[in-house]
DNA sequence: ATCCATGTTGACGAATAATTCAACGTCGGT
DNA sequence: ACCGACGTTGAATTATTCGTCAACATGGAT
């Protein structure tokens, strides 16, 4: 049950190519990838999740989930705006209507003021 | 800067005990609580961080948040409620107007059907 | 001055996570 | 049968996090 394994192979297979062809894209032993993918070992680091991300053209960010890690992007999120923590503090506990509605506010592009 | 040393020193003196006892009364070493306060170290793993929090008597997820760690109970709901990441994936371009229409939604209390 | 309670510092060690290395098993082509 | 490309496995290594131990510095109370 080896989630991100599995997805790995199945990424890798599409793109044609070997674990030692990944592994060398990616600038890790292919021997790693191979316990990666049968789920011997854990997934790897984010920053080498994000190497695979991107040499197999998917949102690192998807990876990094399934993963079961924290994206950092995430993670500086949380610990650095407070209004975050006081959302996740409550998630868990949102009825399906609710996600509907703040699903509703997200989707709304308001003045984009980042960066 | 060491966020988390300074409220801890802060913390622990308005309970009027020393390094030595909080150390003793959390199960770690008391020179380790000399380092994290001064920021000669980093904030200890979160399991230590609780136990400081309920000696000290304060929200553990609020100690673990200044140590910048993400919560292990945030860790569950990102990496589980796909809706979560959706979420923060646009949390960062929310407006402070949008926040409020979402902490509206949060205020609600619906049909706690949680556990 | 001495004592001792408190805090600080530097070197060291344990535990775990992350990754490599060397060697082997397998299979499809020739 | 043999070869080369592929994947697997177990032991060994490195990196990082997390913490301890021994020794020292300081400041007040007696």
């Amino acid at each position: 049950m080896s989630e991100f394994g599995e997805l790995l192979r199945s990424l890798r297979k599409q793109h044609k190519i070997t674990q030692r062809q990944l592994a060398a894209l990616v600038g890790i032993d292919f021997t790693y990838i191979s316990k990666i993918e049968s789920g011997t070992m854990d997934p790897p680091a984010e920053d080498k999740i994000i190497r695979i991300a991107e040499v197999l053209q998917v949102e690192p960010e998807q990876l990094i989930l399934k993963a079961k890690k924290v994206p950092a992007t995430f993670h500086k999120l949380i610990t650095e705006n407070s209004d975050v923590p006081l959302f996740l503090r409550k998630a868990s506990k949102l009825s399906p209507s609710q996600w509907e509605e703040i699903k509703e506010i997200l989707q709304r592009e308001e003045e984009g003021d980042a960066e």
